[in-house]
DNA sequence: CCAGACGTTGTT
DNA sequence: GTCTGG
DNA sequence: CCAGACGTTGTT
DNA sequence: GTCTGG
């Protein structure tokens, strides 16, 4: 068995929900994220392959020198003005609704423009599900989600958590039956445009909001349960 | 003013 | 205990 | 995956 | 923190 028709069997979903919110990323191959996306410091140790909202994964974000570095953050972002309430006292569960941003209106949402601005990142994967199917570039090539970060602090606690953004469906997406995708960065002038701090403008990185050109992407359907 | 929201996708 | 929404 | 829900009638 | 609906 190939480790990624492992990866398939073995994590136990339900292929009836929909919405962007479960990937696939390397377990035994960082290596290809520090070559695909220019990682000058590795810190981040890999745990399952198989990420949900809430999972820690791994995102890439320009360190103070203006090397990318690669950290853990939780799936689901949590603005830094967020506080517990009598009838929200935990922070997952605003977290669990914040795992995809609306690439469209990311820089006019209250928990999402201030992260737009100043906090955008990478998310390494090599492939996505949606509507019972896994979708993946050619040779399982990882890419990168467009994300946000954002780093939340509490007394002793900090929480740092991402984000990631959403455009229409391409063609292959449509075919089974979903109604959005994720934003898919795929190369090098792509990685660098969205992590360049001068920009802030929107309109100016809305191109990399298209979606992806679907004669690039491959698929296959989820083995029964 | 002040309490309450601040989110997404898909489905009803 | 089991299902499901995120 | 895993946190959170899981129920009804009647009243505000 | 900031905006909006009441």
């Amino acid at each position: 068995m190939r480790g990624l028709d492992f990866v398939a069997a073995s994590c136990g979903h339900r292929y009836t929900s929909g919405m962007c919110h479960h990937y696939v990323g390397a377990k035994k191959h960082p290596e290809l994220y520090a070559g695909a996306f220019d990682i000058h410091s590795t810190l981040f140790e890999f745990t399952l392959p198989n990420y949900w909202p809430l999972s820690k994964v791994p995102i890439i974000r320009p360190n103070d020198n203006g090397e990318r570095e690669m950290v853990p953050a939780e799936w689901g972002l949590l603005p830094f003005w967020w506080k517990p309430t009598d009838k929200a006292p935990k922070r997952s569960g605003f977290q669990r609704k914040c795992f995809n941003a609306k690439s469209e209106e990311v820089d006019k949402k209250p928990s999402y423009r201030e992260a737009f601005k100043r906090r955008r990142c990478l998310m390494p994967a090599e492939e996505f599900f949606e509507k019972g199917h896994y979708f993946h570039l050619p040779d399982f090539t990882p890419f990168a989600f467009a994300g946000l970060w954002e780093r939340w602090r509490h007394g002793e606690e900090t929480v740092e958590s991402c984000t990631l953004l959403t455009t229409e469906p391409n063609e292959l997406v449509k075919s089974v039956g979903h109604h959005r995708m994720p934003v898919l960065l795929t190369n090098e002038e792509q990685y660098a445009q969205w992590l360049n701090p001068d920009i802030v403008e929107r309109k100016v990185l809305e191109p990399l909001f298209l979606p992806t050109d679907p004669a690039t992407m491959e698929f296959y359907k989820a083995p029964e349960k």
